[in-house]
DNA sequence: TATTGTTATACTCTATAACTATA
DNA sequence: TATAGTTATAGAGTATAACAATA
């Protein structure tokens, strides 16, 4: 029940979202060492930004990560000074993670770099092309469930 | 000389596309799982079919992987029946790696699997809005020297 | 007993460095 | 001496399983 002739590998969707998608990762990976984060400090920050503070576990399931890595995680960011650990008064199992003043910080220096990077990938369209990718991948996204 | 006030990073495209790329790969791997092969393993033979036969360390630098890889790459496509290596008999040091018919049917089975996932992924796009991601998606890939 | 977080351990991917064969 | 490929080794990232504290 599979397609008799498959379009060509290279100009699937599946394979140019990967494959750029690779490569902005690594860019932007590259870029926020420099500000000492990891990709997945970047992503617990920004849900913590979004979505308001989280249990550890609540975070493990939103990113769809290991408990025990989110633990990784949050070790590194508290010793950056990026997020603070709350016991939960009404739970003591429960670690709350708030991002500090500092964190808070980072993600908007992260932004700015990705805000850059966005520039320098998309160096080959039109605004108004740039802004159609936007609003697509957007979509996209939604339909993911990732807002 | 940064934006005083960059966008959210949740709305770049850096963001975008890092996060629904990495998605797309990771349904992927899932599913050339069932084929016995890797996400590397396809890129190699997609690289063979799309620029003809090459030697490792042409795949290595078109890739952008260590040769170290590259070996371990051919390594598990040539025990697949996959490719082939053939002896450069001009320069005895050279393998240079072929596609076998078997690899290319992986391949197109590759291809396959990749239009059926686009379809998934892109559900709650109209066709017409697809075709433009595609073709924004490829301007982009171009301008990343992809082709 | 069940849940939250943590620690110990192992697995996958990939790179670097040392080595072999050929030029 | 330089290059193509290979092997040995190590590091990064992440998961699974065992464990501790609290419910």
């Amino acid at each position: 029940m599979t397609a008799v002739n498959p379009p060509a590998l290279p100009t699937t969707l599946t394979f140019l979202l990967g494959t750029l998608g690779s490569i902005a990762t690594a860019r932007f990976t590259e870029r926020i060492e420099a500000i000492g984060l990891k990709p997945k400090d970047v992503g617990l920050l920004s849900l913590l930004d979004t979505r308001g503070p989280a249990s550890q576990l609540e975070v493990s399931r939103t990113m769809g990560v290991a408990p025990s890595l989110v633990v990784t995680v949050a070790d590194r960011l508290e010793a950056l000074g990026a997020v603070q650990r709350v016991r939960d008064p009404g739970d003591r199992r429960r670690q709350n993670l708030l991002p500090t003043d500092h964190g808070l910080e980072l993600l908007e220096r992260c932004a700015a770099i990705a805000a850059e990077l966005e520039a320098e990938l998309t160096a080959s369209l039109d605004a108004e092309v740039r802004e159609q990718l936007r609003a697509i991948l957007s979509t996209l996204a939604q339909a993911e469930g990732l807002h």
